[in-house]
DNA sequence: CGGGGGCTTGAGGCCACTCAACGATAGTGG
DNA sequence: CCACTATCGTTGAGTGGCCTCAAGCCCCCG
C-alpha cells in the first residue's frame, strides 16, 4: 500500500490578521476570510480546533491515515458547507482544499459564545451535527455491502445532486479522492466509469474525465440499490 | 446474498399504559420501561420516532437493509447508551434487540420540551450526537481501509472496552450480527478469531464461543492499526 | 517539445466470499 | 431424562471480485 505524503506549508490563518486581511467585527462571530491552494491542508487531525470553516468556493476533503497510509475520505464538502465543526477540542479529521478553495473562518470560540447566547445559533449546530451523521450513517452502508460498481453510483448520483443537478458533473476531485472515499483503488473506479460509459449511460465533455455527462440518470439510478425501500418477506 | 426475514409481531411500547405498566411522572421527561425480548424489533427505518430508548440492560443494534437483504450494522449498544435520538421525524435505522433487553422510554416530545426548556439537555442531546458521529466517523476507516483481521481485532478492542474492561469478554451477539457490523462473512470472522486462538492471543471460555478471554492484549492491540499517530512524511 | 501527472486498460494474483460438511449447543417434546 | 431438531460456529475447498503491477495515452505546462 502506498504512502503518501503531506507538506508541511500550509497558511497559518492564525496570522490572518498580521497578513492584512480584514477580519469582520460581525456581532454574532468573529469572521474572516481565506484561499487555500490546492492540496493544501487547512487543519490536521488531532489539532486543535481553532477555528470551524465555511466554503465559499472550491471543495474541501476530509479524510483520517492509517498509521501506513491507507486514507478514508469521509466527506467532500463543496459551496456553502461547514467544515471542521467538531463539538470538541480536537480535529477528527485532517481536512485540504481538493483545488483552489475560498473559506470563511469562525473563531470557535466566538461561536460557542454566541451558541450559548442564542438557542438558535445552537440548534443550527446541532442540526448541522446531525446531517453529517445521517451521511456517515449512509457511507457506512456504502463501505460495508456495496459492490465497487454500486459505490461508484452512488457517488455520481450524490455528486449530481450537490454539485449542479444540471445532469453535467464537473468533478473537482481526482480518481483518487474518489477511490479513498469510496474505499476502492483509482483502477477499479475507471473501470466503473469506463463501464457506464460503454453501456451509455455516462459521456465524457472533451477535453478532460472529470466533466461528466448523464446521458440516463434513470438507469443510473436504476445501479444504486439505495436503501429506500427493503423489501421485507 | 441470503435475504433475511423480520417478524412483524414486536411489542408496542404505545400501548404501555393498556399494559398496566405505569408511566413514570418525571419532572423533567415522561419514563417508561419496558423488555423485548431477544431478537425482537423496537422500531423500524422510515418510522416516525415517538421514543428514545435507553438500554437498561441487554444489548441493542442499529441496522440499514439493502433491498436485497444485504445489512450494515451501524453499531451496538449496551447499558447505558442511547439509541434512537434522532433529531429528526423519522428513525433512520431499523433497532432490534441482540438479547433479552431492557429499555427505558422516553417520548420524544417531552423530550424536545426539556431540551427547550433546559439548555443542559440540550448540550447533552448535542454530545450525544457528537459521540455518535465520532465512533460512525471511526466506523467508516475499519470499513472502507482495513483488512478483515483489523476489523476483528478492532471489534474485540472494541467490546473489551466497552462490555467489562475486565479482560473475559461475553459477546451477547451472534458471528452474523459481528460480520453484518463489520462488513464481513461470518466464516471471515469466524477464522480470524481462529487465528487469534492458534497463535495464543485469545481462548474460548467453555462451554460456548461467545465468553472470550483476552489472553496478551498487548499483542491484540498491536494487530489493530489505528488512527492514534499516522507517519507523516 | 520534453516531462510529468492523471487516467485508462490489460494481465495476473490474492484476499475475502461462496459453497459445503461437520461438530457443538440449545431448545423441544416425548 | 433423553432423543430429536434447529441453530450457531468452525473448518476446508474452490471461486471470484477487487487489488496489484505494468504499460500506454492524453493533457497540461514549463
Amino acid at each position: 500500500m502506498l504512502v503518501r505524503t503531506a507538506s508541511d506549508d500550509r497558511p497559518r490563518p492564525k496570522s490572518l490578521n498580521d497578513m492584512g486581511i480584514a477580519s469582520d467585527a460581525n456581532p454574532v462571530v468573529s469572521l474572516s476570510e481565506f484561499t487555500y491552494r490546492s492540496g493544501k491542508e487547512i487543519y490536521g487531525e488531532n489539532e486543535p480546533a481553532v477555528y470551524v470553516y465555511q466554503v465559499l468556493k472550491g471543495a474541501v476533503r476530509t479524510y483520517k491515515l492509517l498509521p501506513d497510509g491507507r486514507r478514508q475520505i469521509s466527506a467532500f464538502h463543496v459551496t456553502g458547507d461547514i467544515v471542521g465543526l467538531e463539538n470538541g477540542e480536537k480535529h477528527r479529521f485532517t481536512a485540504e482544499a481538493v483545488v483552489e478553495t475560498k473559506v470563511r473562518l469562525i473563531r470557535r470560540p466566538s461561536l460557542e459564545s454566541a451558541a450559548s447566547a442564542d438557542p438558535v445559533v445552537f440548534r443550527d449546530i446541532l442540526g448541522m451535527t446531525t446531517r453529517s451523521l445521517r451521511h456517515a450513517e449512509n457511507h457506512l452502508l456504502l463501505l460495508g455491502r456495496k459492490t465497487a460498481f454500486e459505490r461508484v453510483v452512488a457517488f455520481l448520483l450524490e455528486m449530481d445532486e450537490r454539485l449542479t443537478a444540471t445532469g453535467v458533473l464537473s468533478l473537482p476531485m481526482s480518481r483518487r479522492d474518489i477511490a479513498d472515499y469510496l474505499g476502492l483503488t483509482i483502477e477499479t473506479v475507471s473501470r466503473a466509469i469506463s463501464e457506464l460509459r460503454r453501456i451509455g449511460v455516462l459521456e465524457f465533455v472533451s477535453p478532460t474525465q472529470r466533466k461528466i455527462v448523464i446521458l440516463d440518470r434513470q438507469r443510473l439510478a436504476g445501479f444504486d440499490c439505495e436503501t429506500r425501500n427493503p423489501v421485507r418477506a
